[in-house]
DNA sequence: GTCCCTGCAAATTTTTTGCAGCCTT
DNA sequence: AAGGCTGCAAAAAATTTGCAGGGAC
């Protein structure tokens, strides 16, 4: 799986919703959309005051809502980034996270065979996997070489 | 690594806390001592309750700021596990997390080969680990056989 | 004796909820 | 027209912080 287009994460959201008798509404794509051309991992909050620059306002309730809708639908993922409230990003190609404890870097990390192994040991288990988030938490390179700089990769 | 004895991990923490100056207090091994012998993943509220019907209060500030401690010496990992807020376990041997969304179950999973994989991807990054957490979520196999008892696995 | 740690209390941050009216279907 | 969805406002839940006194070393 490729990072969906925004015409391709609107239909399968249009069909989710149709599905299940749930309304599509401007507030739920433009969550969306905004997660979708958002670089890194935002926040609730991110996404909410990103809105707040554009023509159509969104309430936090209504973006906490939508989503949790979103990653209900397997559009989004979530995961906290070891910080104390959830990051969302595009459920794109399967990718996890080193996430470094002194500057804060995310980096992510694509691996055909973490991928494998992930879906062997679902199967293993009969588990059906709607998401999965691994975030492996340590030093990275630049810091363990003295670079202490500050230097948010999100 | 197996998960260590009490007496194994107390020893642990005064050497993290004796090389930084640090104190070993009486609060802090409460904390450690309930962690460990916590079947599942307590979060700071459930460490605190429990600490509540022991002979020491302790106060929330106080196991936030321990278990924030506890993590940065390694002694213990976090995780969200799908929900708003941390759980704690023992950084006993390496293993991951299947959570069913249905029941809330977590099943818990053990793969050499995962281990494996994990420490190459971060030799290859150049990255020094001190905690990972691996959540896959999803739905259970009591689950996709139409059995939707709540079953809260903790 | 030094200075780290604790409890308290309050503040902050993050997430959830009830309700009345609006909007999608 | 029906009923899901939104904003509002408030509540709830989770986490953090400043400070004065107590305790570890």
């Amino acid at each position: 799986m490729v990072v969906p287009t925004y015409e391709e994460a609107e239909r399968k959201l249009r069909k989710y919703l149709a599905l299940r008798g749930l309304r599509c509404t401007v507030e739920r794509l433009a969550i969306l959309k905004e997660v979708l051309e958002h670089k890194g991992h935002p926040s609730a909050e991110e996404i909410a005051l990103q809105l707040s620059s554009g023509p159509l306002y969104v309430s936090r309730a209504t973006v906490y809502r939508t989503l949790d809708l979103l990653v209900e639908t397997g559009l989004l993922t979530c995961s906290t980034l070891g910080e104390s409230h959830r990051h969302y990003e595009v459920h794109a190609d399967h990718h996890d996270h080193l996430i470094c404890r002194s500057c804060g870097r995310v980096i992510e990390i694509r691996s055909p065979e973490m991928e494998k192994l992930q879906d062997r040991i679902c199967k293993e288990n009969d588990f059906e996997t709607v998401s999965h988030s691994l975030e492996i938490i340590g030093y990275c390179s630049r810091c363990r070489n003295g670079d202490q700089r500050e230097n948010k990769g999100d």
